[in-house]
RNA sequence: GCUCCCGUGGUGUAGUCCGGCCAAUCAUUCCGGCCUUUCGAGCCGAAGACCCGGGUUCAAAUCCCGGCGGGAGCACCA
């Protein structure tokens, strides 16, 4: 078999099992390319959320990537907490983004905080004094500021170790807050900005969710990311653009510390037309009670999303198809809506719902009571439905038709308008089936008030879409009853629909896509 | 202002490092058709792109130069 050029494999496979090729193909798709120096058993990544708050689709992005390639090479992944800023962190979202990791179908192999190698990363900064490497500063901030942009050293430079040992230890004890940091001496005429003098570690005296008041002195990013990645023994890690030029900080500062050296790669941010991932965006909005809280469904939170219906694998495989390039795109949220339907269009049960419902009277209707197929052609079932003379249709239906049309109620038979007031009526024209008359969805007279809540974008040209938010009122057949809450459905010709809320009387759904 | 990154159909992506097999991949959207007791799924078909201008070369989406456009950075946030 083996011997055969690649197309008659293919062919011969086909015969045998054609649902093996299909499946070749869907998994060529979602993989990312080969990682540059890794070797299998070898690459470990990382994941480094600081714990401030939800995780969202751009996390997502950045947490499957890393993950994904670990799994590739079958090497380990680390879930690292980067809480360098008291000032940030709560302790509810070191749960909350494991809880959301988890939901994306992330495992982990190893997890630490920072902020517990805290001690090492003294040593390190006092390393880079002793060798003259770093500086502290006392410079008001916004003349730092100044002298950054302008490419000048200020009079701090050129402080010798002893002093800068002493003040280093001040800043331990009582230097106040904003009085002091600890520099990288890099280059200030350097034209990379990132180069002139970097922050590494500055005093934040706000109490620290898991150490309290033990440190007041916490690393920048620039400083713990670097150290980290490297004494974590990460090989490849990832960041989004907008760190490009911090790169050459963080080789500078591994190479000042005699540190191994990752292969630090880069990928563009996921930026979803219409959902703002910036808490700076989404907090005001929940303040003024325009959003629910970080998981109303317009939102791109991890927990948004969840709650509207859109399956984790989805997500990942959304992710993957975007790959890894550093192309900024504003991507429409369809896409990940058409692969979400794919996931879950097989498996979602077929109901009848209509929206601004319209009663019907059928004269000389027969009474019936027969079982509906759950699905077209999936076999998952039936549900049973019994109907007399009394139909409910939707009022989009309802406004399309005019006495003496004829109108086929879905699986059931066909009617005849006669007169149409405020309610229609009609009479039972027969079961047989007519071609080219439009078949329409209905429910009787035992039904189940429906609400439906419907997401559209947040914003629109930048501003707040006031109509972010349609409720849409209508009624189900009884069975949606039996749904539990969290179940996924699709109301035929409407969309799918997550149940949200069972009421003793009243559903309440999440529009998921059409 | 300076520096860096990016620029492939409506959208998103592959290809760009190492020029030819790219008259450019795949997906999505849109349009047409088939199928279907859903306007969903599936199937078939169609349309649609290498930012612009020079250069190098037998040959450029790919290399070089210059524009233009977009993004980012110039934090004691990450």
């Amino acid at each position: 078999m083996n011997k055969l050029p690649y197309e008659d494999q293919l062919k011969e496979l086909e015969k045998l099992a054609p649902e093996l090729i299909k499946k070749e193909k869907k998994e060529k798709k979602v993989a990312l390319p080969e990682l540059p120096d890794a070797e299998r058993g070898k690459v470990v990544t990382r994941f480094p959320p600081e714990p401030n708050g939800y995780l969202h689709i751009g996390h997502a992005k950045a947490a499957i990537i890393d993950h994904e390639y670990a799994r590739m090479y079958d090497g380990k992944f680390i879930l690292r907490f980067d809480d360098t800023n008291p000032e940030n962190e709560d302790i509810i979202f070191y749960d909350a983004q494991r809880e959301d990791l988890r939901w994306l179908g992330i495992e982990w192999d190893h997890e630490y905080n920072t902020s517990d190698n805290l001690g090492r990363h003294y040593q390190f900064a006092l390393q880079l004094i002793n060798q003259g490497n770093a500086y502290v500063c006392t410079c008001h901030p916004e003349e730092i500021r100044k002298n950054r942009f302008r490419g000048i050293e200020c009079k701090c430079r050129k402080r010798d170790v002893d002093e800068n040992k002493e003040l280093w230890e001040r800043m331990q004890s009582d230097l106040p807050q904003g009085k002091a940091i600890l520099r990288l001496k890099g280059n200030m005429k350097s034209e990379n900005t990132a180069m002139r003098d970097p922050t590494l570690f500055r005093i934040v005296e706000a109490e620290h969710p898991i150490h309290g008041d033990n440190y007041r002195v916490w690393p920048t990013y620039d400083f713990a990311g670097a150290v980290e990645d490297s004494i974590g023994g990460v090989t490849h890690p990832f960041r989004t653009k907008e760190y490009e030029l911090r790169d050459e900080v963080y080789f500078y500062i591994l190479d000042k510390l005699g540190l191994r050296k990752p292969y630090l790669m880069e990928f563009s941010r996921l930026d979803i037309e219409g959902m703002p991932v910036s808490k700076r965006l989404i907090k005001p909005l929940i303040e003024e009670g325009k959003v629910e809280g970080y998981d109303d469904i317009r939102l791109p939170t991890l927990r948004a999303l969840k709650r509207r219906g859109i399956q984790p694998e989805a997500i990942k495989q959304f992710v993957l198809s975007q790959g890894i390039s550093k192309v900024e795109s504003k991507i429409t949220f369809d896409q990940i809506e058409a692969i979400n339907r794919k996931i879950i269009d097989p498996v979602a049960k077929r109901y009848f719902f209509v929206s601004n419902p319209v009663k019907v009277i059928v004269e000389n209707a027969p009474e019936i009571e027969k079982d509906l197929k759950l699905h077209p052609t999936e076999d998952i079932g039936y549900r049973r439905i019994k109907t007399k003379n009394i139909f409910y249709i939707s009022k989009d239906d309802a406004n399309k038709y005019k006495v003496k049309d004829k109108v086929r109620l879905k699986d059931l038979y066909n009617i005849e308008i006669t007169r149409v007031n405020n309610v229609i009526h009609s009479k039972f024209i027969g079961k047989e089936l007519i071609p080219g008359v439009d078949k329409i969805q209905w429910v009787t007279d035992e039904h189940v008030e429906t609400l439906i809540l419907k997401p559209n974008p947040l914003f629109k040209n930048g501003k707040y879409n006031e109509k972010s938010l349609e409720r849409i009122r209508g009624y189900a057949e009884t069975a949606v009853k039996s749904v539990n809450i969290g179940g996924i459905l699709q109301f035929e010709r409407f969309g799918f629909v997550k149940i949200e809320k069972k009421e003793k009387e009243k559903i309440i759904g999440v529009f998921i896509h059409k």
